[in-house]
Order: structure tokens, then C-alpha cells, then sequence
DNA sequence: ACTTATTCGGAACATCAGTTCCGCTTAGGA
DNA sequence: TCCTAAGCGGAACTGATGTTCCGAATAAGT
């Protein structure tokens, strides 16, 4: 017995997902999937993933069973909100590692402040960033990857410049960067306060210091 | 109607309950009272508070009925045991500023690192202090403060004596120590690597780096 | 306008964690 | 040894949250 999903092709389709379906979803079934998404991004970036699925239900204006026939699990919601996050970043980490013009020191210093304004401003993301190195099986595991490599490509450059110690992992990197991030939340830091304690970091991960 | 709580007198007595308590309790309660906390201090130690409470009652080999008899709540086990951890720490803050031998800057290093390995290592600790600054009614608010106003001294006399900068405030020290031991949790590092970390932080709030 | 497949909405159900209740057990004094 | 207040254990209750179900509402084709 084979089940044919109309309209959401699953849970990956975060963009337009009534553009490839194969027959295309009923008008108010495509509004509402669209406000549901907007809804929980909201609502997850400024309370994480811990918020009751019917705030996002009702934030929508839509009931709890429209919510779940557009989302068959709160985690396949979630998914998709994260995962568009996700690729916001790599698009950020893309353009710092083609920007031929600047300097790496400088590329992988702004590519970290930016990164940190999205963690910290998206609670979701943050979460999913955070849990990531636990959960091996979770379903961004592959883009985080992406990430990573990324990073990777940016703190290379930024070694071989001497912009940064050699003795640095990525992971380090990240790890420093989360870790801020979930201070600054959970402290009342604002934007400036978090940049600080980025810079912070930054320069823990210069050569300069002697040891 | 007045209610007469026999045994715990309520639910600060974190140290020997029974031997300030008007009437001595029962031999087997004391057991069972030493018992449970010793339980829930490893388990919260490994798991974080959001385990549930039946899970404290079975490690400590006692029904749940029993455990509620000893901590009216579960939060009041949770203070129990945070309580100590939150003394314990005091006392290394206090022996790193009663050493007069030591220089400022080893002695705010050296407190740094116990501060990370402990918050580290007992994950309970980490998360009260985590949220500390959010819920400023939380029972540990006192203490923690009086932990800030140690550091503060630490910092205080780094500074004086050149090595760290002036710049650096103790919430951004204890933020960073916080936000490392979170991703130290986090990803699957060990003590060495926690300890890189901390290194990275301390570096950068050293003057050195020009900026 | 009529029809019907699709979608909506939210009551109802399942699960899980914290807490209460109360009959049974037992330590420890008489 | 016997008695009883103190303590024990865990079934049952409470409330919160994720999920299912199905009758009502409706978009859109004829």
C-alpha cells in the first residue's frame, strides 16, 4: 500500500513547495503553509525549539490539525526552518571564501561576527548548531558538515597569513564561537556585548600572545 | 490549620539535615536522606537536571514516595545539590585570593581552569550558573553573586598588575568560561580539550595582542 | 449552482514528568 | 515483646505537550 503525499513532498522542500508538486496545492492550503512557516520562524528564533507547537499553530491563525497535515512532526517543522538557516550561512561562508579581494585574517574575523549574529539571533539555529556535535544522526549533520568545511577553508587561509595560530582547530573555533553565543543569550547581552566577547575570542586565537 | 513538617525543616539544609533538626530523625530516614542526595548529585552531575526524578529514587534504591518525603519538590533537591557545588567553588575562589604567594595573573588563570572543570564536570553546576543571570529570583542568586564579586577581585588584581587588559569585565570572563564549557559539553571533548579552550579564552583577554 | 476531493479545526487521545495520597512497614522507646 | 509515631513505597492524579481523527467548511472544476 503506497502512500501518495499531495502537496509537501516530505519534509526537505523548505523553498517553494508548491512548485514542484505534482498536482499544486489548494490556494488557502499553500497560504496557510507559508504562514505556518513564517510563524515558526519567529516564534523558534526567539524561543528556541521548546515552544509548544500550538503557539506556532496560533501565531499562524490556523488550527492544530492544519499545522500537522503541512508538517507531519514538530521536528519535520523544525527541520525545515533550520535547514533554510543553515544555508543562509553557507551562502554567508561562500562569499567570504570567494571574496578574492579581501585579506583572510579579515574574511575569517567577519565570517565569525556574522555567525555569531545568527546563531544568537535565530535560538533555533543555536540549538541545532550546539547539539550537533552530539547528535550524529540528525538530519543537518550533512550540511553542518558543509559548514564546517567551509570554516575549515577560512581558517586555513588564515593561518598560512599568519593571521591566526596554527594550533587551532576548527572545531575550537566553533566551539568558542557557540559557546559565546549561548553566554550572550543567556545573559540580557544585546549585539554589542556579544561582539565583544567575539572579539574576545578573536584575539585568544592570534599569534600575538606569547605564551 | 498549621502544619507541622517533621524531619527536613524545609529545604535549605544542604548539610547534615539531622543534626540540627529539633528531633533527631529515624536511622533509616538519615540513610535514605544521605542516599538520595548522593544520587542525585552523580546523576545530576552526568545527566543535567532535566532528568526525571524517578530515575534519582531508583539510583538511590528508594520509591519515589520517599524521595518527596526528603525534598518536598524537586527543585529543592536541585538547590540541594547546587548549593554545595556553588560553596565548593566559593572556597577555591577564596584560597586563590587568600594566597598571597601567588601572582594576580596565576591565580586568576589557575581559578579559571578549576571554574571550568567543575562547571564542566558537573553538568547540574553548569546549568544553574547558565541561567543565573536570566532568573534573577532563583534561589542561587545570592551566591552566585558573592562567586562574581570573587572573581571580581581576581580580575581586579590581573588588571592592576598588567596581565590582563583593563577592558575585559568579570560577567565577559564568566561568560566565556560558561559558553566554552557548553560547547566542551557539547561536543564530545575531553578534559584536554576544555582546557585548550580555556587557554584560548585567557588568551585573548591578555593585553598583548595591539588590536 | 452543484459537486466533490481537499483542506480545516479542534476535541480527544497518548505519553511523560511532577506530585499527592494512603495503606503498609518498621525503628526504637516503654 | 509490644506499641506507635515516623517513615516507606508506589499506584494514582495533574498538567503539559505531541499527535490523531473525523465531521465541517471550502476551493475549484463542470
Amino acid at each position: 500500500m503506497v502512500e501518495v503525499r499531495t502537496g509537501s513532498t516530505g519534509s526537505l522542500d523548505a523553498v517553494a513547495p508548491h512548485e514542484l508538486a505534482a498536482k499544486p496545492m489548494r490556494a488557502d492550503a499553500q497560504r496557510n503553509h507559508e504562514r505556518i512557516l513564517q510563524a515558526a520562524e519567529e516564534i523558534f528564533a526567539l524561543d528556541g525549539v521548546m515552544v509548544p507547537i500550538d503557539i506556532v499553530a496560533e501565531r499562524a491563525g490556523v488550527g492544530i490539525g492544519t499545522l500537522y497535515r503541512h508538517f507531519p512532526t514538530k521536528e519535520s517543522l523544525y527541520e525545515a526552518i533550520v535547514l533554510t538557516r543553515l544555508n543562509e550561512l553557507l551562502r554567508v561562508a561562500d562569499d567570504a571564501i570567494d571574496d578574492a579581494e579581501a585579506e583572510p585574517g579579515a574574511a575569517l574575523d567577519a565570517f565569525l561576527r556574522e555567525f555569531a549574529r545568527q546563531a544568537s539571533e535565530k535560538q533555533d539555529l543555536f540549538e541545532a548548531l550546539g547539539q550537533a556535535g552530539v547528535d550524529i544522526k540528525s538530519r543537518f549533520a550533512e550540511r553542518v558538515d558543509e559548514l564546517m568545511s567551509r570554516i575549515d577553508t577560512l581558517r586555513q587561509r588564515a593561518v598560512e597569513s599568519g593571521a591566526i595560530r596554527s594550533d587551532v582547530e576548527t572545531s575550537d573555533i566553533l566551539n568558542l564561537i557557540m559557546g559565546t553565543c549561548h553566554a550572550a543569550g543567556h545573559s540580557r547581552a544585546d549585539e554589542q556585548g556579544l561582539q565583544r566577547l567575539v572579539s574576545i575570542v578573536i584575539a585568544g586565537i592570534q599569534p600575538t600572545s606569547p605564551m
